[in-house]
DNA sequence: TTTATATAATTGTACGTACAATTAAATAAT
DNA sequence: ATTATTTAATTGTACGTACAATTATATAAA
């Protein structure tokens, strides 16, 4: 390094041309750390300001990065879309109870990190997302976080494709898509369901009912807990107390699923319901149907969603880290965006039996 | 200006921030010489160094430029040319019961016309607010639909100024900000409240408590409708009927206000809650005090949100046509985009009162 | 009147000193 | 083994001095 002080060109200037030619060159490489103010005093013979001035610059500029304490590095260059640093999310039901915790979690980590989300809605449509996907990729978007839709495997799979091929990391959540090789978090759908159901059992209750979408792998997870809950207390599983459909929800045809399983009480006396919105609208039809809840039949939910926290019926069911989920995945996600190359992650996080008072032991009936 | 030395805050910041307020508030204006290094050293008792680090910032930042001998201009801001297509929402809280209706609504509309939404949430803290403003700037956003945030006048006229700065159309949402010029959406708020005070009084009610915040104009218009129907029946108003408060919704602080109220329960025979969260939660603290409603007091809450229609208290509220003001604000909004030059826009959408069954005549507790 | 030159105002460059804040790593305490 | 405390390295903030470069305006020279 060479500053001729007679020069007309600026101290500070040629400094910071020939740091940005270290850069440039390679010499410097992208997360080195590069020698410290200090030591770039004794190297150039310049005054410590103007050295700062210099490294000042190539941090507006996007060259470097500081740390108090650990030093100045050299910036990963930004990928080749620009710097929009905007993540999308692709949520299948923005109306569900449980999105805006995720967005919240997912929005406050990108936040933090300076990155905005585009929030993109698929109604659970695939023909949606598929919209929204192209739409994200013009955009330009760094990043994908993806609630996989209730569409096939093989669909989902080919959005997934499309993102990959663009070198466009995604994480999805809540669902995953079997046997495709992609960074996800779900909660524990399988012990959360076994939890719920060995609860049920140890209360007394062996005829218990299921109800849920085997759609989506987050429900089908779910039916497996249930299941071997029933096995691992040597319960035979009754296939005609687990009531399953393929449909998005839709609130009319739960209502019918309802009072279907509520015309054959007589065959259990517990529900795991799918969700706490199926839960309560299982209440619902009950009470019309002068069915009382917990003391005729029993029935545990699953989500704990806080609005729902002022219904007089007290339900246990299963709480899911919903807020920690959405950070997560963006934390994974701006992980990969800055290259972190570790292995494929398929976090499941832990939920939590909240036992309430939607549970009595069988038979109970006043 | 007042540039505090024991502050945490960075004594350039302070300064920085200062002139940044000066600039956004108009009080320098495009094309205005600033003072000179000089003169801010003698107005601010500080360094010229230190004045000239916040300056250079802002230089980057793009707010001024500098010519030597001739001194500090403010710069006129660049008109938005990206070619984005994106949309900023700076919800208020995303975990309300109503912002993924709107945000369907919003997304929805926006889909059809071809631009994407950077959703911001604030929880209603200005400082966020102003935080996802700036992050919205950069990403060079067309347009803004603003819902304001619990804060004064003043704070939400300057986020608005940054964005009229840059001729960024903006329109606002749910919450009016007076006396400021903006295209704006609301509910009839006034007349909602008005209809559903109406109906308590017709229902034979007299003395009727209302609870709400008084931060925000859309609870202010609900108040305003309640006192005027009192009024147009010749029903005095009892201002220790009136039980307001200026915090933004935390739960616990209203479990607080529910039991309070409760605890008057022989001055009122009706409560007008502030939103049907509101109302559940008075429900809920009543039934543990042995209060039933409607058969001991009546309730009318305001919302009808969809997740709550399986609560067993068949809750007479008013109906918000969310997913429209959604809608109707992405239209307006999009208008606004192509140039379209009509004038100052004010929409109210007209709520319905939703009659259910929390309301009976008064005394006929059985 | 025109042209060259000096002047003064203002920002730009460069040096230097001193202490504060942050935080990984080392050390001590439990 | 864990937790709390200290330390030391590095950048961050703030002060200050001195002189250079730029350039509109005033002044002097042609």
């Amino acid at each position: 390094m060479l500053i001729d002080k007679n020069s007309p060109i600026p101290q500070y200037f040629q400094f910071q041309t020939w740091l940005v030619d270290q850069i440039e060159q390679g010499i410097f490489k992208p997360n080195d750390k590069i020698p410290t103010e200090d030591e770039f005093m004794q190297m150039s013979g310049l005054a410590r300001s103007t050295i700062r001035q210099a490294i000042q610059n190539l941090v507006v500029q996007g060259y470097l990065t500081r740390k108090r304490r650990l030093g100045t590095f050299v910036t990963i260059p930004p990928s080749v879309s620009g710097r929009s640093n905007i993540i999308g999310i692709l949520v299948h039901d923005i109306r569900s109870g449980y999105a805006p915790e995720f967005l919240r979690g997912a929005g406050d980590e990108a936040s933090k990190n300076h990155y905005s989300i585009i929030l993109s809605n698929t109604d659970d449509l695939f023909s949606r997302a598929e919209f929204h996907t192209n739409r994200l990729i013009d955009h330009g978007v760094k990043g994908i976080i993806f609630m996989p839709t209730a569409a096939s495997v093989e669909k989902n799979s080919q959005l997934l494709e499309r993102f990959r091929r663009r070198s466009i990391p995604v994480v999805t959540v809540d669902r995953i898509i079997p046997g495709v090789k992609v960074d996800s978090i779900t909660t524990d759908n399988f012990f959360g369901a076994y939890e719920l159901t060995s609860h049920l059992i140890q209360e007394g209750h062996t005829r218990i009912a299921i109800t849920l979408s085997t759609r989506v792998s987050s429900e089908m997870q779910r039916l497996e807990g249930y299941k071997k809950a029933l096995s691992d207390h040597n319960i035979p599983i009754d296939s005609t107390l687990i009531i399953t459909n393929q449909e998005r929800f839709i609130e009319t045809h739960y209502l019918q699923y309802a009072k279907f399983i509520l015309s054959q009480r007589e065959k259990f006396t517990a529900i795991v319901a799918g969700s706490d919105r199926i839960a309560y609208i299982i209440y619902t039809v009950a009470d019309e149907m002068g069915i009382r809840i917990p003391e005729d039949i029993s029935m545990v939910g699953y989500d704990d969603l806080v609005l729902h926290n002022t219904h007089p019926l007290a339900l246990t069911t299963v709480h899911q880290p919903i807020y920690e989920m959405g950070q997560e995945a963006m934390k994974i996600l701006l992980d990969r965006i800055d290259g972190k190359d570790f292995e494929l992650k398929n976090i499941v996080l832990q939920s939590k039996l909240i036992v309430r008072g939607s549970v009595l032991p069988p038979g109970k009936s006043t």
